[in-house]
DNA sequence: CCGGATCCTCTGCGATACTG
DNA sequence: CAGTATCGCAGAGGATCCGG
């Protein structure tokens, strides 16, 4: 019986990756061609996130270990640089699974022609 | 660039499964030994779901493809069951690998003593 | 009894504005 | 640039009710 024990790793994990936005962030941070990603290129690119969810997804992720913060405090302004654990980048593969399940099982496929979406190596 | 294109299939897939309790429907119904799964043994199963988000979850798994709903008229009362579609069926794997990945780097790991979240073969 | 529907409450997400 | 602060609303939670 699946209760909701609350401290059962897999009810934990399903339901941390269930939050919205928090896949979507993965990959975008992913598909960066250094493996990093500001947060600035994120809410860009994710257009309708709003940058209360970015930040709290951000930290959620971080804290579950996917991501780390790296903070360049060098120049002006301050940047943040995201980037994936091998944590992280091993739950790539999920998501590439998902992918490829929608592309096998769905009708009228179609993937965004104005996204990376068709062109990303997912 | 992933906007939030409604049409996109991936983007789509992406946002319903993460939709609350959607997995861990799918999974209790691929618990079951036959194959298919009463309302109220999902219901029950997931002891803190409240009927309205199952209800809705179900059509939307249903509409999704990913499940059948049946409907025994035979005997009083009329009793409802739910199935797993080959699509919903291929989809299971992706759970599991969400399972797995959880168990290989999640610290602390622990599956709830009293659910059979240990002993199922996911 | 079973499979929901209904009503109400409350958390989480969205939109906009603003700050160190 | 990288986030908070504030407000409003839709969807999730909780309890109860109802038709077959």
């Amino acid at each position: 019986m699946y209760s909701m024990d609350e401290s059962c790793t897999v009810y934990k994990t399903i339901d941390f990756i269930s939050k919205k936005w928090s896949l979507l962030i993965l990959l975008e941070i992913y598909k960066s061609s250094e493996g990093k990603k500001r947060y600035s290129e994120i809410k860009n690119n994710l257009i309708d996130i709003t940058p209360k969810v970015l930040s709290a997804r951000l930290k959620e992720l971080e804290k579950e270990g996917l991501i780390t913060k790296n903070i360049d405090a060098s120049s002006f302004p301050v940047k943040s640089e995201y980037e994936l654990t091998k944590i992280g980048i091993d739950f790539i593969s999920i998501i590439k699974d998902i992918k490829n399940w929608a592309l096998r099982w769905k009708i009228n496929n179609k993937v965004c022609e104005r996204l990376d979406c068709k062109n990303c190596d997912l």
